[in-house]
DNA sequence: CCGCCAAATGGT
DNA sequence: CCATTTGGCGGG
């Protein structure tokens, strides 16, 4: 019987699928779930996706249009990605039309289709002897080290593309000269599903396991063509990388491929360099750094099986693979993994789902596991693997308390403090300090009537930037002059309140102005390649006092910075949000984490008002393993997550009775094993100029959950209030202050 | 999300 | 009074 009605999934934020009529010159067969479709929809031509058909149809023909044609370029969703991403779509309870548009690569989202050239690789050419190949080369390596450099990692790796290249540290002129020298071609990418062979696996470069290692590797292995999930616990330096790679070995040798998901494009470079020495396969990169036909080349390559490894970032997790033996999250604890907008999936959540869809292992690895991971690897659900030992001697920095309740505080530094810096200088090494707060200061007022210069559109202070001599507000971005006079007094007193990094560099350089100093934050990294730049010059030791923010925490190493001072922690002790302890512990042992080296080994100073908080003294006393389980009993009692489960509803108008009406609707229905805290105003009430409030939907099980945010939305559009509001649905949210 | 239409705003 | 902005609605 002929089909005539297909389902398509439109590129719109709507809970539902739309019904078009086949007509009757494409034939059955043709009709492929999952391929792309040009349907009209209201005025204009989208692709759309094929999710069922149909021999019936309940909705008045008249109604109906038919689909304008077929894409034929067989770049549909594979039907394993397709239930995968259905599957996404009905967890998150977010349209379907807008998680397939984000899983399909820009350039297939669009009517006009793109010209499909696979990329193109670089590759040695093959010189008759090696004496040849050796004089130019010994040309080269005096003059051009970076070029003989690039040479050989073209050698050892033929078939890296430019996007890798590029991401390996080389430049466009590099490579230029190396072709012109006639040393290196450049050739068409082949079509061909990849094949293991013998030089894949570079021996020699294996490391020899510690028995800790060996046991995770044989456990993967013995999982290969079956779902499990192994928890890699071990601190920095005790050798997950390796285990990684170990792991894959069987995978890779059984021409399957290997996901690897990293949580931020900074970590690439390092892990793409990595596996790249180990295994001469194809590795294709996925990350916001890749423009959209780059991007589309990685779709394809992994659709064919012409990747062997992938390694992005978050939305990685999505790419179609031809043939996925083996999925690995490092830094599972990352909150990057967790989308924070539209779509607000969980990276490492779905990644084990799919892990679960096609019957393979999955990795997770962390020197900080997320409580919610430890709970399921202590549980039993996680295959639970510690490495405590560390292959080398290295030890790792020791965290201590300063406290700062009766000291006399010089800009923000306690004498302890500043003592343990000057000791560290004039040692002849570095030190880093840790503020998170941009800009000056976080607010002006007037000394005389206490008038605070407010964004108008979110009620927060603006925070003061000397450098550009403006107002910004850190939540909207808006911008504004400093004012001269106080507008409410008069008074031309106006004094910066408080301290950011951009007045604590000042204040240091005075304190110390024997020594150079150096801020890294977003602001003073903002220019393409300083980031960069900055860091360079602190490995040459041009700076021995480093400034920063957060983003110092990530990916970077400093081998010379041997001491570590965090500003201030107690924002995290008394925070509203139940995870601020957890993050901080985190962040506290990752900078550990980033300093020192086997013969200077590090240590990091806290400053606290609070110094015999418990958590505090217990991350401090004895470290993560045992405040991340201290922490779980504490989560237990409260009954917090991982033991439940919770559903946060936002919703936002220009009026903030608005969205807590509609909320309060919301709270008139009861399910089973559930029940609402809120609505409450979000942390920050207004902003951008919108009144923002959420409420909390809490379930003893997640099948309870689940049950009731259907029946919820289900009932959205009877609510009064429904349409003077925006409102999202965050399942398992991870940040509930805005 | 996008584009349509109708209602509201507002300046002359 | 008409031109322009704003907000609600439908889309197969």
């Amino acid at each position: 019987m002929q089909v005539s009605y297909i389902q398509v999934a439109i590129p719109v934020p709507m809970r539902q699928l739309f019904t078009y009529i086949v007509p009757l010159t494409i034939s059955d067969d043709e009709i492929q779930i999952g391929a792309r479709v040009i349907v009209p929809f209201s005025h204009r031509e989208v692709i759309g996706i094929i999710i069922s058909t149909s021999e019936v149809c309940d909705i008045d023909d008249k109604k109906l249009k038919a689909i304008i044609g077929l894409v034929n370029d067989n770049f549909s969703f594979p039907p394993a990605l397709l239930k995968f991403l259905l599957r996404c779509a009905d967890y998150y309870h977010h349209p379907v039309g807008d998680v397939l548009q984000l899983a399909l690569p820009v350039l297939l989202r669009q009517i006009e289709q793109p010209t499909i050239d696979l990329a193109t690789t670089w590759h040695c050419f093959v010189l008759e002897q090696d004496s040849k190949e050796k004089l130019i080369l010994e040309k080269i390596v005096k003059r051009a080290p970076k070029q003989a450099e690039l040479y050989n990692v073209i050698k050892t790796h033929p078939g890296l593309t430019w996007a890798e290249i590029r991401t390996l540290g080389y430049t466009k002129p590099q490579l230029n000269t190396l072709e012109k020298k006639k040393l290196i071609e450049e050739k068409q990418q082949k079509a061909e599903t990849f094949v293991y062979h013998q030089e894949a696996l570079a021996e020699n470069e294996k490391l020899t396991l510690t028995v800790e290692q060996a046991v995770i590797v044989s456990a993967v292995k013995a999982s290969f063509d079956q779902f499990s999930c192994h928890l890699v616990d071990g601190v920095t330096g005790s050798g997950k990388t390796e285990v990684y790679l170990q792991a894959m070995e069987k995978t890779l040798a059984a021409n399957k491929q290997v996901l690897v998901l990293v949580p931020e494009i900074g970590l690439t470079p390092q892990m793409l360099s990595r596996f790249e020495q180990r295994f001469h396969l194809p590795i294709c990169l996925h990350h916001s750094g890749l423009n959209d036909k780059e991007r589309l080349q990685t779709w394809l390559a992994a659709q064919r099986g012409t990747a062997a490894i992938i390694i992005g970032t978050r939305s990685a997790v999505f790419t179609p693979l031809h043939h996925l033996g083996l999925i690995i999250v490092d830094e599972e604890h990352d909150g990057s993994f967790k989308q924070q907008d539209s779509f607000r999936y969980h990276a490492r959540d779905i990644a084990i789902l799919r892990a679960g869809q096609l019957n393979i292992p999955i990795v997770l690895g962390s020197a900080t596991p997320s409580l919610e991971t430890l709970q399921n690897a202590l549980s039993g659900k996680y295959q639970y693997h510690q490495l405590t030992k560390r292959p080398g001697q290295s030890t790792q920095a020791k965290i201590s308390l300063i406290n700062i309740a009766q000291q006399q505080m010089e800009h923000g530094l306690s004498g302890t403090l500043k003592k343990a810096i000057e000791t560290t200088l004039k040692r002849g090494e570095q030190a880093l300090i840790f503020l998170n707060r941009r800009g000056y200061a976080p607010a002006i007022n007037c000394q005389e009537c206490h008038w605070v210069a407010d964004c108008q559109r979110c009620n927060k202070p603006y925070t003061l930037h000397q450098g550009k001599k403006l107002l910004i507000c850190h939540h909207c971005s808006s911008q504004k002059r400093i004012p001269y006079q106080c507008p409410s007094c008069g008074s031309v007193r106006i004094k910066p309140m408080g301290q950011g990094t951009e007045q604590l560099e000042e204040r240091i350089g005075e304190l110390f102005a024997d020594y150079s100093t150096v801020r890294i934050d977003r602001d003073s990294t903002r220019k393409k390649g300083e980031l960069a730049k900055l860091l360079q010059e602190v490995s040459d030791k041009k700076h021995q006092l480093l400034i920063g923010t957060q983003m110092l925490a990530k990916g970077h190493h400093f081998p010379d910075v041997t001491l570590v001072a965090v500003l201030d922690v107690d924002g995290a002790l008394f925070s509203f949000d139940f995870r601020a302890a957890e993050h901080m512990a985190q962040l506290l042992v990752q900078v550990a984490g980033r300093a020192g080296r086997e013969s200077k080994p590090g240590k990091v100073l806290v400053q606290t008002n609070f110094p015999e908080h418990p958590l505090l003294q217990d991350l401090v006393n004895n470290g993560y393993p045992h405040f991340a389980k201290y922490a779980l009993t504490e989560r237990k009692q409260a009954l917090l997550p991982p033991f439940s489960y919770q559903a946060l509803f936002r919703a936002e108008a220009n009026y903030p009775s608005y969205p807590e009406k509609f909320l309060s609707a919301l709270t008139e229905f009861t399910f089973d094993g559930c029940q609402f805290a809120g609505p409450v105003p979000a942390a920050m009430e207004k902003k951008a100029g919108k009144y923002r409030y959420h409420l909390i939907v809490q379930a003893k099980s997640r099948k309870q959950l689940h049950l009731a945010i259907y029946q919820l939305i289900n009932a959205i559009p009877q609510n009064e209030w429904q349409k003077k509001v925006r409102w999202t649905v965050d399942v398992d949210p991870l940040d509930l202050s805005w």
